[in-house]
DNA sequence: CGAGATTCATGTGAAGTATACCTTTAGGCTTAA
DNA sequence: AAGCCTAAAGGTATACTTCACATGAATCTCGTA
């Protein structure tokens, strides 16, 4: 423990190999977007007369994740509302995401939140849906306004409890009186459009845009110029601008994605004590985000998912050190998921539920269970791992601990 | 031998239940005039 | 009498349970070659 000292001596003298740490971060705006000039353009002149307090068209994005879609949006948006300040124009941004779990992913939540973003009270449940849509709209309506919302990942929640929000939200225009809403929906699923009922379609996307994946050489630019801003010359070693880009390229041309991986080099370098970013660090950055990914998600996940990942990851484990690998149905997991709720002095949920966390745990990309038939032997789920062996032990671990076992 | 029937284990949809939380309302208590 | 607090009543969303039916290919059955 003695050292843990002159390790903190020893830091705080140390130059750190930032210039900017802010830069890399995954919420940072830049002041340009580059090779998203034409993007930007489009949706300023869609979003333009807002400025004048006339309602824009209702616009809809298309684009893979990482490809800077809700960049651009923020960016512009950043600036109109910079411009209608100036001139004194009541215009209200609100930005959510729909994948959020607990926040934004039914109805009478997404309807909340907004109102609680425009800031209001909004009790978690009690209400009648309806009735927290008269807040909403008596809150608009309070005094004149233009409602900029902007819904990022909108297939999530359509997906969830299907169009019928969308209808409603759209159709809530023809009802104000003071103040009118322009919708922006952001989605990562090229299809969803086509799924949800037709006039909703039609009102939702007025105009419509679609975000190419960024190309390699592109990837390479946009790193570069972050990590000229981000880090003193010289700190970024030979061949990992090309090495991060390639990776993220590789991943549909995700420019988060190899964002990331080069801050997440720089920390590992910085914390080794190394004063260069090498590619060697890049490797490890690539398992440590995986790794925090996933046990960001399965730490937020309620106790019953954790039981049951649990289970699952147990029983792969002993699957794996006893070799011929064997697979393993929901009703391998339920017998001991029971047994596991047991110890763990928890009411074991029935079978029915346990099937439906296991589809959501495939939603989440931790497990793949796919439905097949064993033909006279019945139908289930097979389920395989859809996370790296290596990561398996850590979470197991992590879940032991958080649930006493 | 092959077409069709059978079968199994659980997927899946609908409807019902439990829980946690909300607002409203009415009654009771306090307080100030 | 007015004002405030509390508890009950009436209502909702969400997570979960119960019930009942659907599924789909390996296996079985049985007629036919």
């Amino acid at each position: 423990m003695v050292n843990v000292k002159g390790f903190l001596r020893n830091y705080a003298d140390s130059e750190s190999i930032f210039k900017n740490r802010k830069v890399l971060q995954s919420n940072y705006t830049p002041l340009n977007v580059p090779y998203r000039e034409e993007q930007i353009n489009q949706i300023a002149g869609i979003l333009a007369p807002s400025l004048r307090m006339e309602r824009p068209s209702n616009i809809f994005i298309y684009g893979k994740t990482g490809t800077g879609k809700s960049l651009v949006i923020k960016h512009v948006v950043d600036q109109i509302s910079e411009v209608a300040a100036e001139n004194k124009i009541n215009l209200k941004v609100v930005y959510l995401n729909c994948k959020l779990k607990r926040v934004a992913d039914t109805e009478y939540r997404l309807i909340a939140q907004i109102g609680r973003e425009l800031g209001q009270e909004i009790p978690p449940t009690g209400l009648p849906t309806d009735e927290v849509y008269k807040i909403f709209v008596k809150i608009i309506e309070k005094e004149k306004m233009l409602l900029l919302l902007v819904l990022d990942e909108i297939d999530e929640i359509v997906k969830n409890t299907g169009d019928k929000i969308l209808y409603n939200l759209t159709r809530l225009n023809t009802e104000l009186i003071n103040s009118e809403i322009c919708i922006v929906g952001i989605s990562n699923d090229l299809m969803f459009i086509d799924h949800v009922d037709p006039r909703v379609r039609s009102s939702l996307s007025e105009e419509e845009l679609v975000f190419p994946p960024y190309n390699a050489i592109q990837l390479q630019k946009i790193l570069r110029e972050r990590s000229n801003l981000s880090f003193e010359k010289d700190i970024v070693g030979e061949g990992v601008i090309e090495k991060c880009a390639a990776y993220a390229a590789k991943e549909h041309g995700d420019a988060r994605r190899a964002l990331e991986l080069m801050r997440v080099a720089a920390e590992l370098a910085e914390r080794n004590n190394s004063d260069k970013i090498l590619i060697k660090y890049i490797d490890d950055a690539e398992e440590k985000i995986e790794r925090d990914r996933v046990l960001d998600i399965v730490s937020t996940q309620p106790k019953q998912f954790k039981i049951t990942l649990y289970t699952i990851l147990s029983v792969s484990e002993e699957y794996a050190n006893k070799k011929g690998s064997q697979d393993f149905y929901t009703g391998d997991i339920y017998a001991l998921y029971k047994e596991n709720c047991l110890k763990t002095g928890t009411k074991p949920l029935t079978q029915r539920r346990i099937g439906d966390i296991i589809a959501e745990l495939d939603m989440l990309g931790i497990i793949n269970a796919r439905v097949i038939s064993k033909g006279r032997y019945g139908r289930t789920r097979r389920i395989t791992l859809g996370v790296p062996e290596n990561i398996v032990s850590k979470i197991n671990v992590m879940l032991k601990e958080g649930l006493g076992l």
